[in-house]
Parts: C-alpha cells; structure tokens; sequence
DNA sequence: CCCTATAATGCATATGTTTGCATTATTACT
DNA sequence: AGTAATAATGCAAACATATGCATTATAGGG
C-alpha cells in the first residue's frame, strides 16, 4: 500500500500545493478500511481540524479523481464513494434486488479492453467498474 | 419503435394508474430524437401542461427505470440522460480529455457478460453503459 | 527571512435529484 | 353514476455535489 506521503509528494512534483486540508484528506482516504464517502472523509477531518469545508473535501477528490490517484465508484446508493487507486483496481457486481455488493477481479475486463483498443482505438480506464445485474440468490 | 400507447399499456397492465403527467413524460422520452434530461423532458411537458412538478418527472423516470422501460445513462455531464429502453441497447465510450461520445454496440459485451454469468452466476444488466477512456485524437 | 504571485480555502449559493407529507385523482366496487 | 381505498401529485425541504468570489496561505525568489 502506497504511503500518504507517495500520493502527498506525487502533488508536490505536479506542481500543487500542499495544504494541510488536503494532507488530511488523502490520509483519510488512505486509512479508510473500506470505499469512503465525501460526508466520511469530512467527518474524519473535521475533528481533527473543524474549521474544513466540505467544498475542500470535494474540491480535493476531483484533483485526485483527475490526476488518477483515487477512483470514484457509483455502487447504486445515493452518494458515491472513493479508494486509492494504488490499492489494486477492483471492479464491482452490484445487485438490483438485494443490493449486495460482489467484488470482481480487473481481469475480468482485459478482453473488453483489448477489443475496444483493437476496434475503436479507444483506451478505456477501468479501474473501478460497478455492473448492475442480479446475483445467483435473486435469481 | 414501440409506441407510446404501449408503454402505457405496460404500466396499467402492472398495475400502475395512468396519469396525464405519466403519459406526457412517457411520450417525451419516445419523442426525443437523442438522450433526454430530466430538464428537458420535463420543459417539454410543462409547454403542455404548465402545472406539473419536476419531482413527479424524477418519480415517473425512476418507475420507468425499475421497470426497464427506460435507461438511464451518467455520460459524465453533471446530469443523467434517459432513453426508452426498446430503442436498442447501446453504450458510449467517453473520452475523458475532449468529453466526445462515440457509440458502441451492444455485441462488444457480450463476452463480458457471459464470464460474468459463467463464473460468478450473475445475470449483468447492460443495457446502456458508459466507459471513460481516452479517444484516438487524445491519445 | 520577507515579499510577491497565485493556488487553495471558506463561505454562500446554485444545481441536480430525492423524499415526507398533505392533498388530489384514479381505479375498483356497488 | 357514486363512493371508498389508495396511488400519484405538488409542494417544500433535504441531500449530494459543484461553483463564483473574496480572503488566506503556500511556494519560490530576492
């Protein structure tokens, strides 16, 4: 797992500023156990540093988003969550009846990736996927 | 191109009560020659029927969407688009630099899909998906 | 170490979407 | 046709996220 302080540095050479808003909120998504919402990441900032906004929260993730080191997943509930992108891409099977949640391997994306380059010449990123459909239970 | 009459068919069928709010933004969905918002739809009914209230076109999509009658698509605009679900299925690839959308059919997942239900018993519903990447000209 | 340029923040407000609740309208039954 | 049951609507407010603008703080150069 990449360290706070890699993704911290990977801004710096960019060219960004290091703010300690922005320290607190990569740490925060770095020592999520799970995926972790903006309103999570606020609440864990914040009482360390109650003065945050939560516009920062979100301005922060879109720089983050953009510069590809944390992914943004859509997995059906209201509000959308995010993870380190160094922590392995990973993809999703969201049921539409239960709502459970199913981990897939990226590997299950390499043939449609290979025939969208190969077809269309289109680099797809997919990095973090949710597919809805229904699991084995709901059947 | 199923008419109409027949999605409303559909809904009274199942059991649902058919307003006149319902068949407008039934029929704006059907006449829209592209991907249609919220906004836009709702606009075009209220030309019709000044009256109605947007929640009512948020709820009539939602029961449309559950019933497959229509997709809805997040092509990254800071809204989501609609489409009647009979149209065909397609999806877009997105390029994440220009924002330009190109057309996929649904073939180019059908192996996808098939993994999916192979390995994992999970039956995906894709019917209007939308990849990011980088286009030929980005690349 | 101080100054300057400008990037990032906080705040207020906007936007897109969802939801609780009282009211209205549709359907099924007589 | 008239009525009762309840589904759907409108309205207001809540939520999740984005954004314009004035202020603050950081990085780089003297």
């Amino acid at each position: 797992m990449k360290p706070t302080g890699e993704i911290t540095e990977d801004l710096i050479k960019l060219g960004y500023r290091m703010t300690p808003q922005r320290m607190m909120i990569v740490d925060a998504v770095q020592n999520a156990e799970n995926h972790i919402s903006a309103e999570e990441i606020f609440s864990v900032v914040r009482s360390k540093y109650p003065h945050v906004n939560i516009s920062t929260v979100y301005r922060t993730l879109e720089l983050l988003k953009i510069l590809k080191l944390v992914t943004e997943t859509d997995l059906g509930e209201g509000r959308v969550r995010y993870h380190i992108a160094e922590k392995g891409h990973h993809h999703h099977m969201v049921c539409q009846k239960c709502g459970a949640v199913f981990d897939l391997d990226e590997s299950a994306f390499i043939e449609l990736k290979n025939s969208l380059a190969r077809q269309y010449n289109f680099i797809a990123d997919l990095r973090h996927l949710a597919i809805f459909g229904q699991c084995v239970k709901c059947k």
